[in-house]
RNA sequence: GGGCGGUUAGCUCAGCGGUAGAGCAUCGGUCUUACAAACCGGGGGUCACUGGUUCGAGCCCAGUACCGCCCACCA
C-alpha cells in the first residue's frame, strides 16, 4: 500500500498539476458540444492581485471548469488592460522619483519607457492568476493595445466617424489639473466637502444699486459675462437688460432672464461663468455670451482673469478676490456651506469644470438598442436588480468625451490641415493621401482606455477580422464583473458589440459581490487594507482561498472578509479544514481498496442496505442541487451543497456506517463490492468538487481508480431520478435520530466511551423493528453499546435511562452508574421540548380557519406530528413519574 | 435630492410564506483502527423597530431608524 501523509501539503500538488493541465492542453477549447465562452475582465497591467480579483476569477474558472467537463465547447480568454491614465501616473511617479518629467523625456521616450515597464512589471497579475488555478487559454492571451488590437480600435473610431457618431467640439469638461487631461462623467467622483457660500454685490451701471449672487467660487468671478435670474422672479422683472459692472475687473455684463435660476435659491440671482461651469456654458450657449476662460488646465489663473490675478493658483485666486471685494465693502456675507466636490477617480484632485475642444462620441443613437436588448431579455443581469442601473444610465446618458491629453494609449486616428480640416485614417499614409498634398499633423490626444476595452468581447477573437474564433466564440456566454463598472464598460460593451456584430457580446452579466474590510468599507490596496491573496494561498492552499469566497458568493451581496485573528484567518482556515476533511476521508478509501484496484471494482454494486440506498439518493439530491445552483450563479449554494454532503453524509455516516465492511480483514465479495460503493461515491463528489477545488480533486482522483487523463476533462455527473429513494432517507433519519440519542444520554450521563453499555428498543412498530434488526451491528458500533434487545415495550426498571424517539423507546440500563437527580432533569427538558411542540401544533389545530384554509398536506403533517408527540410525552411521563418513585 | 442594498446566535453569514440554520467562538466529553485542521454531545436567537396582508411572516406590503453603496449641473 502506498503511503499517503496525513494532511493536505497543497503547495506541491498545485505545482505539479498546474502544468500537468497545461501541458495537457486542456486549458484550449475543444469540447464536442455547443461553445461556451467568457472572455475576462482584462486587469490593469499596473495590477496585482487582491481579493477582489480573486473571487472574480475563481468564478471564472468555476464556470469554466464545470462546462468544460459538461463537454462544451469551453473557451476562456484572458488578457489585460493598457489602463490609460493608471499605468501613465504608476510611470510618471518612477520618473519623478529619478527628478524628470515626462515632458523631460518627450512622447517617443516616454512611451518606450511606458512599454518597458508593462513588459518588465504587467502581467504579474497572469502569473498570480495561474496560481489560482485558473483554467484559461493563456495562448490566446490579448492587451488592448496588442497589435491586431490597435486595428480594432482605429475600425471602430473610423466608422463611427464615417458615421458621424463621433464629432469634436468645444464643451466644458471636467479637466484634472493634475493628470492635465480631460476625464468622462463617470471618471468623476462626488464627495460633499464643508466650504464658504459667498454672496456677492454686483453693482448696477447706472448707480441704482446692486445685485447680489451667491457662489462657491468666488475666482471665476472674473470669468463672468452675465448675470442670470428666472423669468418668473417678481423682484427682476423690472431689471432685465440692465447692464451691472462686475467688481474687480470693471466689465459690462448684462442682467438676462432664463429658467435655470431658481427664485428659492440665496437672492435669486446667479452669476454665469461660461467658460468654467457646465449649466453656465449651456446658459451662455441660449442666451449668445462670450466665453472667457480664467483658469488654466494647472489650475491656475490666465492673463484674461487680469494683471493682479494671473499666474495664482486657484485657491490663491479665490482668498485675493474674497480680500479685494471685502475691501471694497462688496462682500454681503461668508456662510458656511457644504459643497458636493466633483474629484478625479484616479487621483482624487479637485475637477476644474473647463471649456476646451475634445472628441466625444453621439451617445443617443448608440443607446437606443443597446437599451433595447436588456428591456428585450437579450442580455440578463444577475442579479436582476442592476438591470434597473443600466436602463437609468443608458436612459439618460450624454454625450462620452473619449479625448485624453495622454500619451500612453490609442492615439488618436485624425490628421488636420493647416486650413484646419479635419482627416480621420487608419494610418499616415492613407492621411496623407486623403490630404492630397496638403501637409497634416496628427491630433495629440489618445483615447479613453475605455474606448478600446469596449470592444473586448469581439476583438480578443480576431475583430474587426471575421476570423474563425470570432464565427465560433461570439457572442460570449457570459460576463463577470463588478457593479462599479456597469457604465464605465459593460453598458458600452453592449452597445459597441450591438453596432458591430448586430449581437450582444453576452447572454448573461453576472455581478459578483463586493468584498469588503472588517469595517465593512471596501478593500482597497492604497487604504492598506487589502489582503494578498498570495499569502493566503502560500498558507493554505488555492483551494482553500477559493473555497472560502465562494461559499460566500451569494448572488451579488457583499463579502466581509478580513477577520484575522492571532495571524490566522478563520475563514479560509475554515475552508482548509474541509479540504483536509476531503484528503483524509480520501485517504481512509485509498487505505482500504488495495492495490491495482480497477476502475469496475471501484463501480457502484447495487445493494439493498439501507446505508447504500441512502447515500445514493443524497449523492444523486446533490448532484442535482449542484447542477441547478451552478446554472442559476448561486455558487454559495453549491459550496454549502457539497460541504453538507461530503463531510455530514458522506464522512459522519456513511463511511462510519460502511466502515466494518469496507475494512474487513476477509476479501470477501461482499466486502469488495463495499469498496467499490464508497470509491464511487468519493469519485463522484470529486468530480463535483473539481470545479471549486481543483487541485485536491485532481490529485487524490489520480490515486483513486478511475477512467481518463484527467479529473479535469472528466465528465460532469448527471442525475438519475431512478436513484430518489424516499424510504431510504425517511429511515435513515430514523435510524440517525435513534443513535444521536443514546450517544446524548451517554453523554449527559458521563458515561466514559469505554464502557459498553446495553441498550433495550421498544416498539410495535415492524418496519422500525426491522430497522433495528438490520442494522443493528451499526447502532451497535456508533453508539457503543454491547447489546441490543428489542421488545414490544418497555416498562419502567429502576436504574435506567429513558427516552423516545420516532415511538421507538429507548432505555439504557444505568446499574449504579446512574444519577437520578440527572436523569430527571434531562427527562424532564425533553418533556418540555416536546411539550412546547404538541402545545403549538395543538393551537394550530383547534384554529378552524387552519384547518380549512391551509393545504390539506399541511393540516394532515401537523395532525400526524401532533398525535405522535402525544404518545411520546405521555410514555416520558411515565417514565418520570416512575423517576420520582425512587 | 433621487435610487439600490443591508440589519437573523458572541463573530462571519445562509435561509425569503408552514413556526429558525451553518462555520467559527464557547461549555462538557473523547487518541472510537481516515482525519485533534478530528470525533461525540450541550448551551446560545422576542430574525432592527412600528403597523398591515394571511389560517400562518425573518420571509409579502407600507412606514421608521441606523449602516453601506450608486446616481445628480442645485449657484
Amino acid at each position: 500500500m502506498t503511503e499517503i501523509p496525513k494532511a493536505y501539503e497543497p503547495r506541491e500538488s498545485e505545482q505539479k498539476w498546474y502544468s500537468f493541465w497545461s501541458s495537457h492542453g486542456y486549458f484550449k477549447p475543444g469540447g464536442e458540444g455547443p461553445k461556451y465562452t467568457i472572455t475576462i475582465p482584462p486587469p490593469n497591467v499596473t495590477g496585482s492581485l487582491h481579493i477582489g480579483h480573486a473571487l472574480c476569477y475563481s468564478i471564472h474558472d468555476v464556470l469554466v471548469r464545470w462546462k468544460r467537463m459538461q463537454g462544451f465547447d469551453t473557451l476562456c480568454v484572458p488578457g489585460m488592460d493598457h489602463a490609460g491614465i493608471a499605468t501613465q501616473n504608476v510611470v510618471e511617479k518612477q520618473l519623478r522619483k529619478e527628478g524628470v518629467s515626462r515632458h523631460d523625456l518627450g512622447r517617443e521616450k516616454f512611451l518606450e519607457r511606458t512599454w518597458q515597464f508593462v513588459n518588465e512589471y504587467g502581467g504579474v497579475i497572469i502569473g498570480q492568476l495561474q496560481k489560482l488555478g485558473c483554467s484559461f487559454d493563456w495562448d490566446r492571451t490579448r492587451f488592448t493595445l496588442d497589435e491586431g488590437y490597435v486595428d480594432a480600435v482605429l475600425e471602430c473610431f473610423v466608422r463611427w466617424w464615417e458615421e458621424d457618431l463621433i464629432y469634436k467640439g468645444a464643451r466644458v469638461i471636467n479637466w484634472c489639473p493634475r493628470c492635465l487631461t480631460a476625464i468622462s462623467d463617470i471618471e468623476v467622483e462626488h464627495e460633499d466637502r464643508p466650504a464658504k457660500l459667498y454672496h456677492i454685490r454686483y453693482p448696477l451701471k447706472d448707480g441704482s444699486g446692486y445685485v447680489v449672487v451667491a457662489t462657491t467660487r468666488p475666482e471665476t468671478m472674473l470669468g463672468d459675462t452675465a448675470v442670470a435670474a428666472n423669468p418668473e422672479d417678481e423682484r427682476y422683472k423690472a431689471l432685465f437688460g440692465a447692464v451691472l459692472t462686475l467688481p474687480l475687473a470693471g466689465r459690462e455684463i448684462p442682467l438676462i432672464a432664463d429658467d435655470y435660476a431658481r427664485p428659492e435659491f440665496g437672492s435669486g440671482a446667479v452669476k454665469v461663468t461660461p467658460s468654467h461651469d457646465l449649466n453656465d456654458f449651456e446658459a451662455g450657449l441660449r442666451h449668445n455670451l462670450p466665453q472667457i476662460n480664467v483658469i488654466d488646465g494647472s489650475g491656475r489663473m490666465t492673463e484674461a482673469a487680469g494683471a493682479r490675478y494671473a499666474g495664482l493658483d486657484r485657491y490663491e485666486a479665490r482668498t485675493k478676490v474674497v480680500e479685494d471685494l471685502q475691501a471694497q465693502s462688496l462682500i454681503e456675507k461668508i456662510e458656511d456651506y457644504t459643497v458636493p466636490t466633483a474629484l478625479c477617480a484616479r487621483c482624487g484632485t479637485v475637477i476644474e469644470p473647463l471649456l476646451s475642444e475634445q472628441w466625444f462620441v453621439r451617445m443617443k443613437e448608440l443607446a437606443k438598442p443597446a437599451i433595447d436588448a436588456v428591456k428585450g431579455g437579450r442580455v440578463k443581469f444577475v442579479p436582476e436588480r442592476y438591470e434597473r442601473t443600466y436602463l437609468d444610465w443608458m436612459e439618460n446618458i450624454r454625450d462620452w468625451t473619449i479625448s485624453r491629453q495622454l500619451w500612453w494609449g490609442h492615439r488618436i486616428p485624425v490628421w488636420v490641415t493647416e486650413d484646419g480640416d479635419y482627416i480621420v485614417a487608419r494610418d499616415e499614409a492613407e492621411a496623407l493621401e486623403k490630404a492630397k498634398g496638403r501637409p497634416i499633423t496628427q491630433d495629440e490626444d489618445v483615447l479613453d482606455t475605455w474606448f478600446s476595452s469596449m470592444l473586448w468581447p469581439f476583438a480578443v477573437l480576431g475583430w474587426p477580422k471575421q476570423t474563425e474564433d470570432l464565427e465560433k466564440y461570439y457572442p460570449t456566454s457570459v460576463l463577470i464583473t463588478a457593479r462599479d463598472i456597469i457604465y464605465l464598460w459593460v453598458s458600452r460593451m453592449i452597445f459597441s458589440g450591438i453596432y458591430f456584430n448586430q449581437e450582444v457580446p453576452f447572454d448573461d452579466v453576472y455581478i459578483y459581490a463586493t468584498v469588503l474590510d472588517e469595517q465593512g468599507k471596501r478593500m482597497s490596496k492604497s487604504l492598506g487594507t487589502g489582503i494578498d491573496p498570495l499569502e493566503i494561498i502560500d498558507l493554505y492552499g488555492a483551494d482553500a482561498l477559493r473555497f472560502a469566497l465562494l461559499v460566500r458568493a451569494a448572488r451579488g451581496q457583499d463579502i466581509r472578509f478580513s477577520y484575522v485573528e492571532n495571524g490566522r484567518q478563520k475563514q479560509v482556515e475554515e475552508a482548509r479544514n474541509f479540504a483536509n476533511k476531503i484528503w483524509n476521508a480520501s485517504r481512509f478509501v485509498l487505505m482500504n481498496l488495495g492495490e491495482g484496484v480497477s476502475k469496475t471494482e471501484a463501480n457502484w454494486v447495487p445493494s439493498d442496505r439501507l446505508a447504500d440506498r441512502w447515500i445514493l439518493a443524497e449523492l444523486n439530491a446533490t448532484i442535482d442541487q449542484v447542477t441547478r445552483a451552478l446554472e442559476e450563479y448561486k455558487l454559495n449554494e453549491v459550496a454549502q451543497t457539497l460541504y453538507h454532503f461530503f463531510w455530514d453524509d458522506f464522512c459522519d455516516w456513511y463511511i462510519e456506517l460502511s466502515k466494518s465492511l469496507v475494512t474487513s480483514p476477509e476479501d470477501t465479495e461482499e466486502a469488495r463490492a463495499a469498496r467499490g460503493r464508497i470509491a464511487y461515491v468519493l469519485e463522484t463528489s470529486l468530480r463535483l468538487l473539481h470545479p471549486l477545488m481543483p487541485y485536491l480533486t485532481e490529485e487524490i482522483w489520480q490515486r483513486l481508480p478511475h477512467e481518463g487523463e484527467s479529473i479535469m476533462v472528466a465528465s460532469w455527473p448527471a442525475p438519475d431520478e431512478s436513484q430518489n429513494d424516499e424510504q431510504a432517507r425517511e429511515q435513515m433519519q430514523t435510524l440517525i435520530a435513534l443513535i444521536t440519542k443514546v450517544r446524548n444520554i451517554r453523554s449527559e450521563m458521563n458515561i466514559p466511551a469505554s464502557s459498553r453499555l446495553s441498550l433495550h428498543l421498544g416498539t410495535q412498530d415492524t418496519s422500525a423493528r426491522s430497522l433495528i434488526d438490520e442494522n443493528s451491528d451499526q447502532i451497535k458500533r456508533l453508539a457503543r453499546v454491547g447489546e441490543i434487545t428489542v421488545s414490544d415495550r418497555l416498562s419502567a426498571r429502576k436504574g435506567e435511562a429513558r427516552d423516545i424517539v420516532y415511538g421507538i423507546e429507548i432505555s439504557v440500563p444505568l446499574e449504579g452508574l446512574i444519577d437520578i437527580g440527572k436523569e430527571r432533569e434531562r427527562i424532564g427538558k425533553e418533556l418540555g421540548k416536546k411539550e412546547n411542540e404538541a402545545r403549538g401544533l395543538a393551537a394550530r389545530l383547534d384554529n378552524d380557519s387552519f384547518r380549512e384554509r391551509a393545504p390539506q398536506e399541511v393540516v394532515q403533517q401537523a395532525r400526524q406530528r401532533h398525535d405522535e408527540l402525544i404518545a411520546e410525552i405521555e410514555k416520558l411521563r411515565v417514565t418520570l413519574s416512575s423517576l420520582g418513585d425512587e
